[in-house]
DNA sequence: AGCACGCCGACT
DNA sequence: GTCGGCGTGCTC
């Protein structure tokens, strides 16, 4: 009797071994059920062995085939190398892969109720209000039409007796609406064409291939690779396609784009489905129906029948990385998985990451540049405002010149974008009297001052208190004060100068959701706001037509703190900032205050010189054997108590492997030193380039033998370093 | 991940 | 005396 070996869902050491009854057809990568211990699991089959590896053993039975199309070895292929490269179990891949998989089942139904034009016998004034609603809102089930009629779901099923309404029972998960490749997409320019047919050229031959669309804000970078989309959908009619995107730019409007190219909406995979729509795209996903899967990062581990093209769009982005659990890179990753799949797959980005452009170079990439907007819109001019020659008056934190730059902006009619990376009023409160600094207890993070709720708020821990009247140091009364600039503070301090200007914050407290967003971005876009104040939220895939000044006001903010990307992350921000400006007719300028309008990112912001910034960059990472040009990994060790985990620190540096120009950094505290009560400490292990550093923090984590409150976990390819 | 088994503290 | 704390080991 032939062998299954089962991977599940659960950390366990290794794969187990499953007899195949008779009579029951298990292919490889099959979806199946089998006794474990007190229960019958989910795994899949990895493969199948031969009788031989069977033979003396007592193996129990597989249970259960599941009737959906058996996973890719290709999927399978990705699981173990993603777990080891990752330095994870395998089964907890695999429970990312299977997080919706009540979509192997068959779609719930539900009864809905049709009008069928019978008159009822007798015609209540209840049963006519419930007949307006099922005229209105078309088949329903009874308790929709029963409490938009407001009466009770009697009444449906009175009327359902009479004749009058007639039942049917529907799937509650249906198919997505199949895409078509050949509606008319928009008029390329000879650039967009060209880069375009070389995507489709490679979509066409089939193979694994990579692509950098490297194209400036609004070069039509959408356009080109729905080209290569549409050509994918057109060579293979079972081929799947995947677009990650941030998981902020998942908004309507970048559906809506889907909408109109390929007449379908693509099926959605983000945090924020519901369970229903998150069971019903797995489960199209499975059955290789999903032609077009939009999707935040975790979209690239849904297990796709026939995955032929993926498509990384703002490449660059930071959410790409995910920091717990399972740690892992999605544009990466997203590589590998087009290797395994011999597809193709695009990054897309105006400010493509080092790692990217490097690729690039080095040949590995194939490098497709879209220089121009089309039509008349183009890039801002970007002015650097040197704050130590003009400086804002004592406790503001505008300019003189961009203050007279947003004046002659609103007497123009048109709009103002204010720039700034902190939320609240003051990220810092100190006591006058005592010098005190307020901070979340227990750790050493700044509380900030939120005026609008009236509260301190730590944005690290979420810890929150209302504001003190005295201080809890000295106990001085009213001696409480915020230091230094928050997106209400930036919006006060406009109030002052422009009175007459309706001015709104745009900062994830004034946004919470999409509707609010949306709810900003439509007043935006329709003009009712002359000045916006926003975080980072405002940086992304908005078009503005009427904004043509964006001031960043304090531009250095994101250079401190040591991170290795800091100076890369802060020119990507400032110049997606920059370029919200102008989009359309108008010509937009961005003014940029800033303490150091000598450091090569401001320089290369003012120059629009971003390969001559990358170049500076590449030199010092390069020069400290840094990623890409090095790896690092980080080993992060948390315990209820900061004595604990420094002890057992000590314990852990101790077993570190030796390896061949391996660094150990460390132990440090951890970027959020503090985390649900857990202090948290991380090592930083430097690497060469063509160490197999997962296999190396493989070794050691083995070795570990922590106490039980300690808990361990690897981050390789670490993103945040504060 | 669950769950069972097993060994020490405060309760009817 | 037992109920229950969570440490340890096992699941083909």
């Amino acid at each position: 009797m032939p062998v299954a070996r089962i991977l599940f869902p659960l950390p366990l050491p290794e794969p187990f071994d499953y007899a195949i009854p008779e009579g029951l057809a298990v292919p490889e990568g099959a979806y199946v059920t089998a006794p474990l211990g007190k229960y019958e699991r989910l795994g899949i089959v990895l493969e199948i062995l031969p009788d031989s590896a069977g033979e003396g053993r007592k193996l129990k039975d597989v249970v259960h085939v599941y009737d959906a199309p058996p996973m890719s070895r290709s999927m399978r292929d990705f699981i173990l190398w993603a777990a080891k490269y990752t330095v994870s179990h395998p089964g907890h891949v695999l429970g990312m892969v299977l997080r919706a998989r009540a979509g192997l089942g068959p779609s719930p139904t539900e009864t809905v109720y049709h009008l069928t034009g019978q008159e009822p016998s007798r015609l209540t004034e209840a049963r006519s209000r419930l007949l307006a609603a099922a005229e209105e809102l078309g088949p329903q089930t009874a308790t929709a039409l029963a409490a938009a009629a407001e009466v009770s779901s009697g009444v449906v099923k009175g009327l359902a007796e009479t004749g009058a309404l007639r039942a049917e029972v529907v799937e509650t998960d249906l198919p997505y609406a199949e895409p078509s490749p050949d509606l008319p997409g928009a008029v390329l320019t000879v650039e967009q064409a060209e880069a375009a047919e070389e995507l489709t050229a490679a979509v066409a031959s089939g193979g694994f291939h990579t692509f950098l669309i490297d194209g400036v804000t609004g070069s039509g970078k959408t356009e080109v690779y729905f080209e290569a989309i549409a050509e994918a959908l057109r060579r293979d009619p079972e081929a799947q396609i995947l677009v990650l995107l941030p998981e902020i730019a998942l908004t309507q409007a970048i559906l809506s784009r889907f909408e109109a190219r390929f007449g379908a909406a693509p099926a959605p995979w983000h945090s924020g489905l519901s369970d229903k729509d998150r069971r019903r795209t797995w489960r199209e996903v499975v059955h290789g129906r999903a032609r077009i899967v939009i999707g935040a990062r975790s979209a690239l581990f849904l297990p796709y029948r026939r995955l032929k093209l993926i498509i990384i769009d703002e490449e660059h982005d930071g959410s790409y990385k995910q920091e717990d659990g399972v740690t892992y890179h999605a544009r990466d990753m997203a590589v590998m998985r087009a290797k395994l799949e011999e597809a193709v797959v695009v990054l897309a980005s105006a400010t493509p990451a080092l790692e990217t452009m490097v690729n690039a170079e080095l040949g590995r990439y194939t490098r497709l540049q879209l220089a121009a907007r089309p039509g008349a819109s183009r890039l801002p001019d970007v002015e650097l405002v040197d704050l130590r020659r003009a400086p804002p008056e004592r406790n503001h934190w505008l300019s003189p010149h961009l203050i007279q730059a947003m004046q002659e902006t609103l007497e123009a009619g048109e709009q103002t974008l204010l720039f700034l990376n902190r939320r609240g009023y003051a990220p810092l409160v100190i006591c006058k009297s005592c010098g005190e600094r307020l901070k979340t207890p227990g750790t050493e993070n700044w509380l900030t001052e939120h005026r609008y709720t009236g509260r301190l708020v730590c944005h690290v821990t979420g810890y929150s208190i209302p504001k003190p009247k005295t201080c809890p140091h000295c106990g001085a009364a009213d001696s409480l004060m915020g230091v230094g600039p928050g997106v209400e503070r930036v919006a006060e301090e406009v109030r002052v100068l422009m009175p007459e200007a309706r001015i709104e914050i745009f900062s994830s407290d004034t946004a919470q959701g999409g509707e609010a967003t949306r709810g900003i971005v439509d007043r935006m876009e329709q003009g009712e706001i002359d000045v916006l104040i926003g975080t980072q939220i405002v940086a992304k895939g908005h078009n503005f037509p009427n904004l043509t000044l964006v001031g960043v006001v304090d531009a250095d903010s994101g250079m401190k703190g040591g991170d290795l990307r800091a100076g890369e992350r802060t020119y990507q921000l400032l110049s997606q900032v920059a370029g919200r400006a102008g989009r359309a007719e108008r010509p937009g300028r961005a003014l940029v205050q800033t303490y150091a309008p000598d450091n090569p990112a401001m320089l290369a912001l003012a120059d629009n010189n971003r390969d001559g910034f990358l170049q500076i960059e590449r030199d010092v990472r390069a020069e400290l054997g840094l990623p890409p040009f090095g790896r690092l990994a980080a080993m992060i060790l948390s315990a209820p108590s900061a004595e604990m985990v420094d002890q057992v620190a000590q314990d852990v540096i101790s077993q570190a492997p030796n390896g061949e120009g391996i660094e150990v950094f460390g132990p440090a505290p951890a970027p959020i030193t503090v985390l649900r009560g857990r202090h948290r400490r991380r090592f930083l292990v430097k690497a060469p380039r063509n160490v197999d550093l997962s296999a190396y923090m493989a070794v050691w984590t083995a070795r570990l033998k922590l106490p039980n409150p300690v808990r361990m976990s690897v981050d390789i390819d670490p993103y945040s370093f504060l």
